[in-house]
DNA sequence: CTTGGTGCAAACATTTTGCAGCACA
DNA sequence: TGTGCTGCAAAATGTTTGCACCAAG
């Protein structure tokens, strides 16, 4: 069975993996949650998703899975994609340049600020310490309670 | 000629209307820039764009001017959608939930920033004093020049 | 045997493109 | 007369869905 050393977790028992790969752990329950399973090809896409480096479209993704071996069809990584949004494990997002929708882990809440080159379209992950005091205090003024944010900042070489 | 009380600076001369539509000036000025002409059909569209409230889609934004009278095919107001894009006139923004790019007015650099209810997708403009001079930092760090920035704030009623 | 999962292919929605005719410099 | 613009319809893209069969509890 090809690639299966590198799984995040089995789909049978092994939940001591759980503090190892908290992400995992993260799918799997909400996954049971909603009375679903934790299928192998759920887990080949998990784990694909967590080794991408960044952000990744889903056509990368599906084109990794096959060069890596797995027969996964892309109905099922667009169906997986969506159950990790819903888990908050990963999210989209938009460039105004790129028609296609990229993705983005984002596991908790952090992780969700991005500096992009309009250059070259490169975009590294960030962190803005203050930020997220900011977006709480904003909310408390609305009276609504912060869910989490997503910040894009736009750069050029000088 | 229905609809035509409103527009925008007219596609032929006016340019003292400059002052007072400014938004209408950057428009015209990045088309001559690029050997482009300023026609009714664009003022149209434009002027469409520049009353919609908040956030639209493409959509929508061809069936009001549908509804107005204008007789715009929807391939003339996509390509318009993009000249607008590339003058800094509007972007376009993503909901993890929404498939349908959604575009919003941002001409300048402000206006960026949103506070989305998660609940029900409604967004509306906000204003972090700080943030673009966090950004600026940010970039400053990096070597790079900053071009602007984007903010989605995500909430729920507490 | 019931519920959910998968692959495939067809369907879908949004956006883009090719083309013929039009308008203005 | 040339360059760009428009509408239409066709194409292309990215994503979703219907369906028949498979797998696990």
């Amino acid at each position: 069975m090809p690639g299966s050393k590198s799984l995040t977790g089995s789909p049978s028992g092994l939940d001591d993996l759980t503090i190892i790969e908290p992400v995992c752990a993260i799918f799997r329950r909400t996954l049971k949650g909603a009375g679903l399973k934790y299928t192998l090809e759920r887990a080949q896409i998990l784990d694909s998703v967590m080794r991408q480096p960044g952000l990744f479209h889903a056509e990368e993704l599906i084109r990794g899975l096959k060069a890596e071996g797995f027969r996964v069809s892309k109905a099922t990584v667009y169906r997986t994609l969506k159950l990790m949004q819903d888990s908050g494990i990963i999210q989209r997002v938009l460039f105004d340049d790129d028609d296609a929708g990229r993705y983005q882990v984002v596991f908790g809440t952090s992780a969700s600020d991005l500096l992009i080159r309009t250059d070259n379209g490169d975009a590294v992950q960030i962190e803005i310490p203050g930020l997220r005091a900011l977006c709480e205090q904003l909310c408390t003024k609305h009276g609504l309670a912060l869910k989490g944010h997503r910040l894009q900042v736009f750069a050029a070489p000088a």
